[in-house]
DNA sequence: TGCCTGACTGGCACCGGGTGCCAGTACACG
DNA sequence: CGTGTACTGGCACCCGGTGCCAGTCAGGCA
């Protein structure tokens, strides 16, 4: 018991140094660029040797990505278990509630410069398209659980993260203010995106 | 005038060489894994040494890669300048045959064992990735082109390769029979994407 | 109080990817 | 046959990442 107190403490006192050295290493980012601040570089700054930097962190890039994994449970969370019991609505409905609730809310500075290093530095977009891609994943995951098939809800979930991420960069590039009509606009892409399309079965 | 030929001579050498480093490569990253396999394991086995291999390519990646900016201009040029002039039917119709004729058409051993890697090795899927990014900024040019606002034609160049994306790899991982069958669920999947979406004007 | 144990740290050596630099070499050209 | 030029290989170096080991600090226990 006892034990558990010991260790509730030294998981909240790495939580806090991990927070520290990101910010760090962030500040350090955004006045130099990413490739130009090295490893050692953060460590001495923060306070840690390079060895313990990388106990706290996997990689260099895990100081940007590390909360990932977190995110995606919390959208994992949203779609498989809405709010207000039943959900209302279409699956693309019940989507673009879940990403506006994502994408939507207010950051931090911290997540904000995050966000921008991962726009411009190409290796960290990259990077970021994983999330993506994790998103696709859970989202195909519960469009087979409301009765597609296999294929079209992996084909689904494409489409609908293609267009997501897409918003995601235009509102980054382009601002704040400008985040909530972009989702919109995503959306409706999505709910009609080609409508001079001719019907497929009756080709002109 | 001469100096020319000897240029094209050269020129020609050094891609032979650099398809014969590929293919070695590539057949080490089968027999042992990408992370497996070091840059001095290929450079002897394919008889240069390791600086000369950093000369031919500029990255250890490239070796899988460096075809990728033809391939990004060889769409460019399909999407743009159609083969029977004028191009017939719908926006999506022109990207759908586009991109059956870039994925559709037969390859070698050598293109289907890097597909593979690709797939399965996560670094090398996000390097892939980058690849479906720049087919993403062309296809949002050349819609915008077709008179689309700046923001809905990168808003459904993204869904357009979201979709496509997603049926590529579900391609590769069910076998080419399935190829054909499922880039046409993907453009369907487009066209007609929540058939259960009600009216946005028309709420229910 | 003094010892033990376990978690954490830092330093060292090492590997592999990637680059700058320079000397050697092969080859077309006059 | 000399000469300039393009290419090569080797060396040294930087940086990201890892395995290993020794030191340290705290709490638990006799």
């Amino acid at each position: 018991m006892a034990d558990l107190v010991v260790r509730r403490m030294t998981e909240r006192n790495r939580e806090r140094a991990r927070r520290e050295i990101a910010e760090v290493a962030v500040r350090l980012f955004e006045q130099k660029g990413f490739h130009s601040v090295s490893v050692d570089e953060i460590a001495t700054a923060s306070g840690v040797s390079r060895r313990t930097f990388f106990r706290y962190f996997g990689s260099k890039e895990d100081v940007l990505f590390h909360e990932h994994a977190a995110i995606v449970d919390e959208l994992r969370h949203l779609l498989f278990e809405p709010r207000d019991g039943r959900r209302t609505g279409t699956d693309l409905d019940h989507i673009a509630r879940v990403m506006t609730a994502m994408f939507g809310r207010p950051r931090g500075e911290h997540d904000r410069a995050v966000n921008r290093l991962m726009l411009y530095e190409p290796a960290l977009r990259a990077r970021s398209d994983e999330l993506s891609a994790d998103f696709e994943r859970v989202i195909a995951e519960w469009l087979g659980g409301q009765g597609h098939s296999p294929t079209r809800a992996t084909l689904l979930a494409g489409a609908c993260m293609g267009a997501l991420r897409a918003g995601r960069r235009l509102a980054t590039a382009m601002g704040r203010e400008h985040a909530a009509r972009i989702i919109d606009e995503a959306i409706r892409v999505l709910a009609e995106p080609w409508p001079d399309t001719p019907d497929p079965q009756r080709p002109d």
